[in-house]
DNA sequence: CGCTCTTTGTGGACAGTGTCTACACGGGGT
DNA sequence: ACCCCGTGTAGACACTGTCCACAAAGAGCG
């Protein structure tokens, strides 16, 4: 319930903790607490529940992926493709370097938050806005930029959704370089698939 | 440990319709046994596991997607694109109609089994088979049909994420007809986004 | 027939979990 | 000095996954 805390933030850090070490699963109330060498009822004075827990799990790492696309975009040159491809490829990346943490993001919990869909909105209005600078450059076709988010977003996320469930490996094109593999898939989204 | 039983089929029957009622959680072992009018152990009779049945379930639904990607692929024409866009379309409609199933078959625990990524793969092979067919139409860039089978399919089981996500309700689109959507969303990941 | 052995189902038990309630402490405001 | 209120604790309850020991029921075979 409150808004100022330290010990939430303890909390926080401690699942963030066990999600790294353990997985998803492993973000239990109790097995939180006693990470963070709190008793098992201290959890309640900051969450009002398990889910409310794993969804301050879910915004973190919603703010820690916004920030990492912000940094590639702005450390990306002039060029409204590159500065565009640079988010597609971060995103990628980090759902492959922090598999937990993504698995988390867009749990069904944390889908049914608003402070959790609101951080993922703050992703998705960076890729609506690189595009349409994109657009303005006449790199882009001429479209609502809304919508091309949309599609741009789905191939993204659905070849990092892809990547964790283990397709990308059992297709053999695990001993690729990811990021070289990240490039190449957002290079033919870009391109499309018509001859 | 059995393979063939009847027992097994009701339990994952009884799963089946906890999932459509109530949602992934609830699918519990006991729960599920109860759903059946078996005791609650009698499921470690049929299954190793928890995570063996929701492997069973996400298996199930694996199936029933193929076919129904079957079904829409040889009753949309001989044009190769066509064919291929059906895929898609009934690919994204089937999540959208049973969101339950869908996180179930993309779970974490479905990814660590072999059979599902087994029956995930004949989903894939269709996919990529139905794209050699468009490119020998000469309606596809000639590529690597596995690549553009993974881009294609990044795109689509995106766009179904983020829809169960909440995404697409949240950016206002969700009174537009689904069907008519997922055309739209398919012709652009196929025109690409480049200008 | 009677005898075993395997399969299937049952209930009891244990540890672990989410959640609620009652209690203890300690500092800030009146 | 007093009394709240925020924070932390332990205890309790129902529920879960999992294992174990047991019962019934049938198959195969002398």
């Amino acid at each position: 319930m409150s808004t100022n805390d330290d010990t939430r933030e303890a909390l926080i850090e401690a699942a963030m903790e066990l999600l790294l070490e353990r997985g998803p699963d492993a973000i239990g109330l109790r097995a939180v607490a006693r990470h963070a060498g709190l008793s098992h009822s201290a959890p309640y004075r900051h969450f009002d529940n398990h889910d409310d827990l794993l969804c301050a799990v879910a915004e973190r790492g919603c703010r820690q992926l916004w920030e990492r696309c912000v940094h590639a975009q702005s450390s990306s040159g002039e060029d409204a493709r590159a500065r565009f491809q640079a988010i597609g490829v971060t995103y990628m990346c980090f759902a492959w370097e922090h598999p937990g943490r993504f698995r988390v993001m867009f749990s069904e919990v944390a889908a049914g938050s608003d402070a959790v869909r609101s951080a993922q909105a703050s992703i998705f209005a960076l890729a609506s806005s690189a595009i349409a600078a994109a657009q303005r450059q006449g790199h882009f076709i001429q479209d609502e930029p809304q919508e091309l988010a949309l599609v741009a977003w789905s191939g993204v996320h659905g070849y990092a959704q892809l990547r964790l469930g283990g397709l990308v490996s059992w297709l053999g094109m695990d001993h690729e370089d990811p990021v070289e593999l990240a490039r190449r898939v957002t290079r033919k989204l870009f391109l499309g698939l018509r001859a």
